[in-house]
RNA sequence: GGCCUGAUAGCUCAGUCGGUAGAGCAGAGGAUUGAAAAUCCUUGUGUCGGUGGUUCGAUUCCGCCUCGGGCCA
């Protein structure tokens, strides 16, 4: 693991001849939007969001999208580019992303990618395995044995043909298991054995000279000093969510798309409690609590992310000037 | 005012026929390859309300006090 770190920084001695791009990234309620648009009014960058709610059309109050004067003033790529019934990707995000980066830099600008969807800045950076696309007949094969047997019954037969991925995914993990599972059926091979030619594609892209991403980054981490100032945010941002008119929002979703529960976009934090509450599973105070928790797990997760990436520069999201310290960090 | 009942982890509660206690939720940490705002893993020491008494030993039994809830006046 260490090792390939160093062998992947040894690698990239012609860095410094690549167009820049920069990474924003941070929880949910760091401000990130506001210190994208702020850049935008001083510097040419345009911004890209990386973001797997705001790419859903007229979910706007519970994905906090920036409001229709914001996105005039500083235009966002990939937001509002699917509806609420289709499903998005890390690999369709990476896909769309480079296009346009490529786009921004021809233009003589610079890709601003700002987000909190840590799986996209990923698959972005390092790249996917060249895996099958999710097959909707597959899924629903798999979702009725599931409901039939049971997760831990497939995560068996995912043993009995991928031995490697069953043992490191828990037999509880329905999304996971299941994703394995489709891959066996869709390519008849594991995926453990998938997922390893990738390292030699991408060590016989770099031989000639291909990057996975041609870019020079600079990435920067909005982290909250202070976890317990970002839940007061969460807090106060979800009330007002509720009196800007999520649950009516929600309403109106239900009425101009075919929607169910199980949709990424009903999975949505805000959305899914809105929708348990107008189906009268919950009351309208357990709605506000588990929105604001489910909103604070999901900023922990982030947070979590985050960690993990030693490679960006950490500021403070709840200082004055954010903006300019993230212009600081970035030395621009 | 009288009677009954409750007071145990941040919250809701279980439990100890007397040997200092455990679930769910929250919180925290982690994982993360075409659903990722998803999905999953790990993690529970707290004057067992206060104070006296009985006892080798009390959170557990008894008395009183404090604060809830209910019923009767």
């Amino acid at each position: 693991m260490k090792q390939s770190i160093v062998q992947s920084e040894d690698r990239k001695p012609q860095t410094e001849n690549l167009p820049p791009a920069i990474f924003l990234m941070g929880p949910t309620a760091s401000g990130k939007t506001g210190v994208a648009v702020d850049l935008v009014q001083t510097l040419p960058v345009e911004i890209i969001s990386v973001d797997s709610a705001l790419v859903y059309r007229d979910m706007n109050i519970g994905t906090a999208k920036p409001d229709a004067a914001t996105q005039a003033a500083a235009p966002h790529h990939l937001i509002d580019i699917i509806d609420p019934t289709d499903a998005y990707s890390a690999a369709a995000f990476r896909r769309d992303a480079l296009a346009l980066m490529k786009d921004i830099t021809a233009r003589g600008k610079i890709p601003l990618l700002a987000g909190g969807t840590m799986l996209y800045f990923k698959a972005l950076k390092e790249g996917l395995s060249p895996l099958p696309v999710a097959d909707a007949a597959v899924r629903a094969e798999l979702d009725a044995q599931i409901a039939l047997h049971g997760v831990p019954w497939l995560h068996r037969e995912l043993a009995a043909v991928d031995a490697e991925t069953a043992a490191r995914l828990s037999p509880n993990d329905t999304q996971r298991i299941q994703r394995a599972m489709e891959i066996y059926r869709l390519t008849g091979k594991p995926m453990s054995e998938l997922l390893k030619p990738t390292l030699l594609e991408g060590e016989r892209g770099e031989r000639e000279g291909e990057a996975i991403l041609p870019y020079r980054i600079s990435s920067v981490a909005l982290i909250p000093g202070d976890r317990s100032v970002l839940h007061q945010r969460i807090e106060t941002r979800f009330k007002q969510m509720l009196q800007q008119g999520l649950v009516e929002e929600l309403r109106d979703l239900r009425q101009k798309y075919a929607l169910h529960p199980e949709l990424p976009s009903m999975r949505c934090v805000g959305y899914r409690q809105a929708w348990q509450h107008m189906e009268g599973e919950i009351s309208a105070a357990q709605f506000l609590e588990t929105g604001i928790i489910a909103t604070r797990q999901l900023a922990k997760r982030q947070l979590t992310w985050l960690r993990s990436m030693p490679e960006n520069v950490e500021i403070d999201c709840l200082t004055d000037n954010l903006t300019q310290k993230v212009r600081d960090a970035l030395r621009l």
